[in-house]
RNA sequence: GGAGAAGUGGCCGAGUAGGUUUAAGGCGGCACCCUGCUAAGGUGUUGUGUGGAGUAAUCUGCACCGAGAGUUCGAAUCUCUCCUUCUCCGCCA
């Protein structure tokens, strides 16, 4: 959420900025409705202060036997215009309320310029791309002639895009969760979570899946409470509503969970193999922070989720998103993809975002500073740390022979107990 | 799922036959004073949100006693719904 005080102080300047995600951007309406709600809000003030101290003259008068008839019939029709400025209020509120939410973070000024894809920067490739001369197989063909991920069954259980692990399969999935963990919480001293999967709409919004893509995620009937799409949301809910602690800051948290997305508008994209599933296993990184560190934080986030794809010796490139494919929530996000000898081409494995007060503004996540002792909201960071499904299968094709074996990378070993597939 | 009890400020804890409570008191925190230092003591101060005035320090209004709705001239206090916690029962890994 924008802080409605900087659009109203600077509304050129964040419309421009807006329109650098999408022309069709516009603050122009929040401002209105805010002039509007003040007004309304001075005018109810003032009437509630009248009614509070007439009420306590009748109290007065009574005990001094006095009559109040009239004096009560007074406010009790300044009562009903209160109530009518009451109702107004609110509905302004509210108006105020949804259009804040639905309106994106404005991305940072080093955000390149863009309106889709296409506008992204790339940074750095790291890692050689092996050169073979074989046929290199796709993941979902070495699974299934494996028989270590079954893809029919899982979609006779469940729904296409659900999948089914199986012996030697499921232990690689597992090695590769604990091995990101343990780097997360033994290297990069990030302090280990496991949250809920289910979470109810305040927690959707705070992070800003609610209220503008409900149709994403899977809701439980008649209950608020709807499935997680990335560990993101629990995580850094976690404080929310409370004010930390100055000294208490930067958190450092990672959090294995599976994650669920009705993927809905990709119909027909990705649909062979593990790459984008409805269920699919992901350890998240989660950072909260002072806003002076949060662009340094940010890359000290990305560096540990690119510190795993150099332990696997996976290749891969980190890209600067533009500002027409920042997700929603974010002012700035770097993508990791990994090379996927079946695409021919890298894949995003990783997508590490810088927040700002956006999401704590949302959810109500503060510290207080200790030099003013005021509350001041924190900026929060997110990143895969990695996509495990993805992993797994940039594994299977990165390092396949051509004896059709798969060798598992040196630091997976001791998770796998075997190092030939 | 059933039956009872309870939810007040950072914490503890008064306040419910509605009306100077604009929430007592204590603890903690902060500032200053006293003491050679420490301990103890003294004085003052103390939350959040959202408006208004001012360049600003600051001054000032309104709201907030789990959440929401209602009754009333007036609600922490009365009514209803919901949430959470505790105790007992049932069920269960």
């Amino acid at each position: 959420m924008l802080d409605i005080k900087l659009i109203r102080e600077n509304p050129q300047k964040i419309n421009e900025l807006l329109k650098r995600r999408n022309p069709e951007l516009s603050i122009d309406e929040i401002i209105s409705i805010d002039l509007e709600r003040r007004k309304v809000q001075t005018l109810a003030d003032e009437l509630r202060a009248k009614r509070k101290n007439m009420s306590q003259e009748i109290g007065i008068m009574k005990k001094q036997g006095q009559n109040t008839d009239e004096i009560q019939s007074k406010v009790k029709e300044m009562a009903e215009e209160i109530k009518k400025l009451e109702e107004k209020e609110q509905e302004l509120d509210s108006k105020q309320k949804i259009l804040l939410l639905s309106t994106p973070n404005i991305p940072d000024e080093t955000t390149p310029i863009g309106l889709s894809e296409n506008d992204n920067v790339e940074i750095k490739r790291v890692g050689e791309v092996k050169k073979v001369n074989f046929v290199q197989k796709p993941h979902w063909d070495i699974c299934t002639e494996k028989d270590i991920v079954d893809f029919e069954r899982g979609v006779k259980l469940s729904q296409s895009r659900f999948s089914l692990y199986k012996g030697k399969g499921a232990q690689l999935e597992r090695a590769i969760i604990n091995f990101f963990l343990d780097v997360h919480t033994q290297e990069h001293g990030y302090q280990e979570i496991f949250p809920p999967v289910m979470v109810n709409s305040a927690t959707m919004t705070g992070t800003g899946q609610l209220p503008k893509f409900a149709q994403d995620m899977y809701k439980c009937e008649n209950e608020d409470l709807y499935l997680i799409p990335t560990a993101e949301v629990p995580v850094t809910n976690i404080y929310s509503g409370e004010i930390l602690n100055e000294e208490d800051l930067p958190k450092y948290m990672t959090a294995y969970t599976p994650c669920f997305r009705r993927e809905a508008g990709s119909a027909g994209k990705d649909t062979r193999g593990l790459i984008r599933q409805h269920q699919f296993n992901k350890v998240e990184l989660v950072k909260l922070c002072t806003p002076e560190t949060s662009v340094e934080e940010h890359e000290k986030l990305t560096r540990n989720a690119e510190h795993i794809l150099e332990l696997l010796e996976l290749p891969y490139r980190r890209v600067a998103l533009s500002t027409g494919d920042i997700g929603f929530s974010a002012r700035k996000c770097f993508d990791l993809e990994v090379w996927l000898p079946s695409y021919n081409s890298y894949k995003e494995i990783s997508s590490c975002s810088n927040f700002g007060d956006f999401q704590a503004r949302r959810a109500n996540i503060r510290y207080r500073s200790k030099e003013t002792g005021k509350p001041i909201f924190v900026h929060t960071l997110n990143g895969s740390g990695l996509a495990v499904g993805r992993t797994f299968a940039a594994i299977l094709e990165n390092f396949q022979t051509e004896d059709g074996s798969v060798v598992i990378p040196k630091v997976l070993r001791k998770y796998t107990g075997w190092d030939i597939l």
